[in-house]
DNA sequence: GCAATTAATGCAACACAGTTGCACTATTAT
DNA sequence: ATAATAGTGCAACTGTGTTGCATTAATTGC
C-alpha cells in the first residue's frame, strides 16, 4: 500500500470527507521524519497542480489535531509545528528543538515522571518538556 | 528603601544609563508575583504622566533580558512572558500556566534531572519544562 | 439520476505580537 | 560648550494565524 492509500484510509477512518486536500496533507506528513510548520508543508504541496490555499491548510491542520490524525507542537518562535500521531507518539512526550536550525523532533518516552512541586491548590493537566540543544546536523 | 529606588539600584548595576523608563518598567516587575506580558505591563505604566511608546517597552525588556534582570517565558499563544531574576531563580526552573487564565508562575526548583533520552550526536543545552493546569484562583 | 442538504474550499480582510528604520531627544564624555 | 553616544517615538512593516462569506464539491434522500 503506497503512502497516498494508507493516507486515504487514516482519513477515512475519522468517518468525516477523505478529500484530496486531506490525504495529500496527511501523507506530506506521513512521510516526514520531523515536524513540520504549516509553511514547510505548504512548500511541500507546491508542485502538485492545484495548489491549495493557505487558510484551507490552516483548517485542515487544525481539523486533523481534533481528530488525533497528528499533534501541534508549541515553539518559542510563534511558530506550531505538526508531526503525524503513532501509537508510540499519541501519548505524553518530549520534543526536542535545535537551537541552530529549528527542527523539532519528537522524543521516545523517556521515563521521566518527578513531578514537579505546584503550589497547593492547583491542578496538574499536562507536562510539556522541550529539550533544546543543537542536532546531529548541525554540530 | 522603596521600590522605584530599589528599581533605580538594579539598573545602574548593570553599568548602562537608569533611564526613567528602565526603572519604572522594572519596578512593576518587581511588584508582580507573576510573569507578565507585554501588554500587562504597558496597561501597568498607562497612569503615569508620560505614556511610553510599546516600541521602547519592548526594547527595555529585551535589553533587561540581555542585562538577567528578568526573564522571558515563551507560551503556546505566541506572547512572550516577563519576570524578574531572583537568586532563587536565576537559574534553570520550570514554568506553570493556568489553562483558563493564562496566568504564568515560576516554579521553585524541582528536584528533577532525568536528562530524556537524545538521539546520538545531539547535544542537549536547555530543558524547558512546563507544567499545565488549573491555578487555584481559577479552580 | 436529480434536487436538497451539508461540508469543504478560496479569497479578502482582519488580528495581533513583535520588528525595523530613521529622525529626534536626552545623556554622557571631552 | 561641543561632540559622541545611547535612548525614545513614530510610522511602516513582518509573519503567523483567524474570521466571514460567497462559491464549489461531496453526500443524502428520494
Ligand atoms: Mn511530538
Ligand atoms: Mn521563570
Ligand atoms: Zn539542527
Ligand atoms: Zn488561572
Amino acid at each position: 500500500m503506497n503512502l497516498i492509500e494508507r493516507a486515504k484510509e487514516l482519513v477515512s477512518l475519522t468517518g468525516d470527507r477523505a478529500t484530496a486536500n486531506r490525504v495529500r496533507t496527511l501523507s506530506v506528513l506521513l512521510s516526514a521524519k520531523r515536524a513540520l510548520t504549516h509553511r514547510e508543508i505548504a512548500d511541500q504541496l507546491l508542485d502538485a497542480k492545484k495548489q491549495l490555499d493557505r487558510v484551507t491548510l490552516y483548517r485542515i491542520l487544525e481539523w486533523m489535531s481534533k481528530k488525533s490524525l497528528i499533534h501541534k507542537i508549541a515553539g518559542d518562535d510563534r511558530v506550531w509545528r505538526f508531526r503525524i500521531n503513532t501509537e508510540i507518539r499519541a501519548h505524553q512526550h518530549a520534543h526536542f528543538k535545535c537551537n541552530r536550525c529549528a527542527k523539532v523532533i519528537c522524543l521516545k518516552d523517556s521515563k521521566y515522571n518527578p513531578t514537579p512541586l505546584l503550589p497547593v491548590g492547583y491542578l496538574l493537566q499536562e507536562i510539556e518538556l522541550t529539550i533544546k540543544g543543537v542536532c546531529s546536523e548541525c554540530i
